[in-house]
DNA sequence: CCTACCGATCGGTAGG
DNA sequence: CCTACCGATCGGTAGG
């Protein structure tokens, strides 16, 4: 895995900024605050309601500013779908690399993958959770750049996860070829944004216990 | 499973009939030829662009319509898109009952799973796919009544595994809940629209026995 | 099915 | 960040 990530070949011009110089800290903080509201709103909506139906008026309302102050933060609805999505990655290969670095040296594979599925449910379903279901589901309202973009940083998250499958295999525990089973545990993982609800019954940790036996258990 | 399906809770008035007396069968096959066309291009403009990015002068030009034309076969956009996954789904409905019939009444667990996993993949993923993916990721842009009407049939099809999962799971080879087993299942099958390429190395029939091999393998 | 059209909405901008 | 606004687009319709 890299240090550090390639350029982003969708990077835009940073919107204007404030005039005057810019004050101390609080100022700095406050105006982050208020890009990062617009990122969980929209990133709530486009979920919802789906990125092309959702409006920037939406977005504005939610946040309570006007119909064209999301355009002092993102020169156009477009780049807040980006910044929701490659912020939204950056953070969950930053989470899941700090997920690894927690386990013990002599964790086994079956650790490894416990980690791994548990922390990406926390992604998909837990409290923090918004930015990588749009990417997920949104994925087509990308341009191509914007592909390129977000594919750099994800790709590294999913590439994490093949030292653990592919020691499963070798050891029998994994019954396909681990390229192939990544595909589909990513999709069962990722399907259940679609069915899980946060009042139902369900744990994360024991969903994380029934996929890991589901996909490698042992007899 | 019943035999006949409940009234469609989302049924609407059909559009305006042709004037005149309706001609013999040529006729009525030219129009529903007419009406397939429409779901069919709508369906795949759904699929690639999403369905509030697609417009009806898109759907139109498609299938070499003038803009106001689509409206002739249906009331709305709405109505053309339940249209296409409520058909859809009945049609898969269909076929799913058809392969099962076509088992041998010996076939075990084993095979009554690989064949719904088989005719899954070819309905996601086959020449004639198209409807039930939409389905699957235009889920949210269909309202309640809408939902409603889709689910009387999508609970049918999806209930049509549970025996086989059951059996399954009572013999030892379905290593989770039968319950929590179909949603990761039916999540790791209905992700392959995102990555399977109709040109590239898989075929249907080998996707079918590595997920067979992966949820339900011995040893 | 086409022609001709409407009312509403939407992303985005200039200027402060 | 707000005010005031524009140009383009869109779903849908009347009438034939």
């Amino acid at each position: 895995m890299p240090e550090t990530l390639a350029q982003d070949p969708a990077a835009e011009a940073a919107p204007r900024r404030p005039r005057g110089r810019p004050r101390k800290s609080a100022q700095h903080l406050d105006e982050s605050g208020r890009r990062r509201e617009l990122m969980e709103q929209a990133a709530r909506l486009f979920l919802v309601k789906g990125y092309a139906a959702t409006t920037t008026r939406d977005i504005a309302a939610a946040v309570g500013m006007h119909s064209g102050s999301p355009f002092y933060y993102f020169k156009s609805k477009s780049a807040l779908l980006y910044a929701v999505m490659r912020e939204g990655m950056e953070g969950a290969l930053a989470s899941q690399q700090q997920a690894l670095d927690k386990l013990a040296p002599e964790a086994d594979a079956h650790a490894r993958l416990r980690a791994l599925i548990r922390h990406h449910f926390d992604i998909l379903l837990g409290p923090a959770s918004g930015f990588i279901p749009v990417m997920l589901y949104e994925w087509r309202s990308l341009t191509a750049a914007q592909k390129k973009g977000v594919s750099q940083v994800k790709d590294t998250y999913e590439a994490a996860w093949m030292p653990a499958l592919e020691a499963l295999a070798a050891q029998g525990d994994l019954r396909a070829s681990p390229a192939v089973a990544r595909l589909f545990i990513f999709g069962a993982l990722n399907w259940s944004v679609q069915w899980f609800r946060v009042r139902g019954s369900q744990t994360l940790d024991g969903l994380t216990e029934q996929a890991l036996h589901l996909f490698a258990g042992k007899a």
